[in-house]
RNA sequence: GGGCCAUUAGCUCAAUCAGGCAGAGCAGCUGACUCUUAAUCAGAAGGUUACAGGUUCGAUUCCUGUAUGGCCCA
């Protein structure tokens, strides 16, 4: 097989060369692929406590990132999870059969050491080496120790090979598993349940958002990746559940962006007999109380602007915002064909169906999403764009409902749950309306959903916060392929 | 979907403007060196210039197409 697998692939020197020296290694009786390795020590361990360590026998494991040779002696740098150390080879102290090995070890071998913590004469803590045993053979040769590993395609396509060479990219992984445990842990401390909810759904609902389609063979029936776990949370609001979170995947079949990953990670939660001011109360204090606790502070640094997330977050009207940025006043534009004359007194295009609701929406997303950068809770949502959200008692045309932005990114979207069932049929019915005329991103008429509303759900909360997103912000990535551990990418065809 | 840009040794980059032998550093190889740390010194090697065409005496360089990626826009 491996014969085989040398003449068919075409090898470049380095990996020849690699591959002859595992051969050689077979030959000398080394095992290259060891087994396991019970470690004493981490390395980072052993630079925070060096005083107790000093002079102590470890055992570590972990793989070589450069290496110096000095005739008989020589020094290697090895890194595990917890950072990296300096070892050191002396011919006299590991026997001419060991030093041999030495001299042929490859940067990106793995090894168990066995040796004595001590510091060298020019300061640097390092593990005087007495006895090593490969855990297992490098054949692929590891981008450069300096530069590490620039290009971004590789860097995604190969993500293994950028967590070993760019250890601030295992940083960022490492903050946002912290930052997700740090959610989990505030909202199961304050009573809601976490739960899953199906990721295959027969009717894509709870979002404005183009589905992947896959098929169950033995159903026959086509099923729906999820835009939203949304209509099967509030089914358990119904249920009685009372609070309730999920944290998973959804997928979108849509363009693929710095902002835009087609699957990718949301936390929603809900709370019956709470609303949406509720929601906001909850969402300032999560975001600010996590940041804090994974960043040491509320103020983070972003590409140049420092982000104060320390509640209150400014709480601002959608209605109010337009008029700050653009002048036109909406509670003085009352129908469709004013507001139509309002968008092209601004010279924002709009088609001659659109109503009133959607152009105050696309007026928003134009003028004034860019000018947020602090955070900011955005309040009162046209009805005609939150067809799942409660009616304003006031003002019926507007909805109970906030997005948050941040930088100018939509962060978190919440509301008071719309729990009228017959309201929500109408609000269904003009999605699949629009459906029907060729808008793909519209809702679907859900009548399971329905039969759940007409049991009866208490008014509840509900919220969706944008983790990716999130992360992105308190780990200073510009691009959510950074914060992604594999991000959707064509794949490579030879 | 549209525009712009990129693709050169395993990796990081030159050479492309104005067509004329494709270079360097790191890694690797050979040798020297028992406290180095981007070790140092000496030597030899490493290329389908993403792919397919075209123009030309001659193409990494100019043109067309394709692929992948990046940025911006929708």
């Amino acid at each position: 097989m491996a014969d085989q697998e040398i003449t068919n692939v075409e090898l470049n020197e380095l990996k020849k060369v690699r591959r002859e020296k595992l051969q050689e290694l077979r030959e000398m009786g080394v095992e290259p692929f060891g087994q396991r390795f019970e470690r004493t020590a981490m390395t980072g361990e052993i630079h925070a406590q060096f005083d107790q360590m000093e002079a102590k026998t470890v055992r570590i494991a972990a793989r070589i990132m450069s290496k110096r040779r000095h005739g008989k002696a020589g020094f290697a740098d090895i890194t595990d999870i917890s950072g990296t150390i300096q070892l050191y080879f002396r011919k006299e102290d590991v026997g001419e059969e060991r030093y041999e090995l030495f001299k042929k070890l490859d940067i990106g071998d793995i090894l168990g050491i066995e040796g004595e913590v001590f510091r060298t004469q020019k300061g640097e803590i390092s593990i005087h080496v007495r006895d090593f045993t490969y855990l297992s053979k490098s054949l692929n040769p590891l981008p450069e120790k300096w530069h590490g590993l620039k290009d971004v395609e590789l860097r995604y396509r190969q993500r293994y090979v950028d967590l070993i060479v760019n250890p601030e990219v295992k940083d960022v992984f490492m903050k946002r598993s912290r930052f997700i445990k740090e959610m989990r842990n505030y909202l199961d401390n304050r009573g809601f349940l976490e739960v899953e909810t199906p990721m295959m759904q027969p009717i894509a609902g709870g979002a404005t958002a183009r589905p992947f389609i896959t098929h169950h063979n033995a159903l026959d029936i086509d099923l729906y990746l999820r835009i939203a776990p949304e209509l099967y949370l509030k089914r358990l609001i119904v249920g009685g559940l009372e609070k309730v979170y999920e944290i998973n995947r959804n997928f979108r079949n849509e363009g693929i962006s710095t902002r835009h990953n087609p699957e990718f990670t949301m936390l929603e939660i809900y709370q019956a007999y709470g609303d949406y001011e509720v929601m906001m109360e909850l969402t300032e204090d999560l975001i600010s109380a996590v940041v804090e606790k994974v960043t040491g502070s509320m103020q983070v640094e972003f590409e140049g602007t420092t982000i104060d997330f320390k509640p209150p977050w400014k709480r601002v009207p959608m209605l109010e915002a337009i008029r700050e940025h653009t002048g036109l006043d909406f509670t003085t534009i009352l129908d469709d064909e004013a507001a139509r004359q309002a968008a092209q007194s601004v010279n924002l295009e709009v088609k001659e169906s659109t109503p009133r609701g959607e152009i105050i929406n696309e007026i928003f997303e134009t003028f004034v999403e860019e000018k947020l950068v602090q955070p900011t809770f955005i309040y009162g949502h046209p009805v005609e764009i939150s067809p799942l959200a409660k009616r304003n008692v006031e003002h019926p045309e507007f909805t109970d409902r906030f997005e948050v932005f941040i930088m100018q990114r939509e962060i978190a979207n919440a509301f008071s749950e719309l729990n009228d069932p017959i309201d929500q049929r109408e609000r269904f019915v003009k999605q699949v309306q629009k459906r029907a005329g060729g808008d793909a991103e519209a809702h679907m008429m859900d009548e399971d959903y329905l039969n759940a509303l007409e049991y009866g759900m208490p008014p509840a909360g509900g919220l969706g916060i944008g983790i990716d997103r999130l992360i992105m912000l308190v780990t200073n990535s510009s691009s959510i392929r950074d914060v992604i551990l594999f991000p959707t990418l064509r794949p490579k065809t030879e």
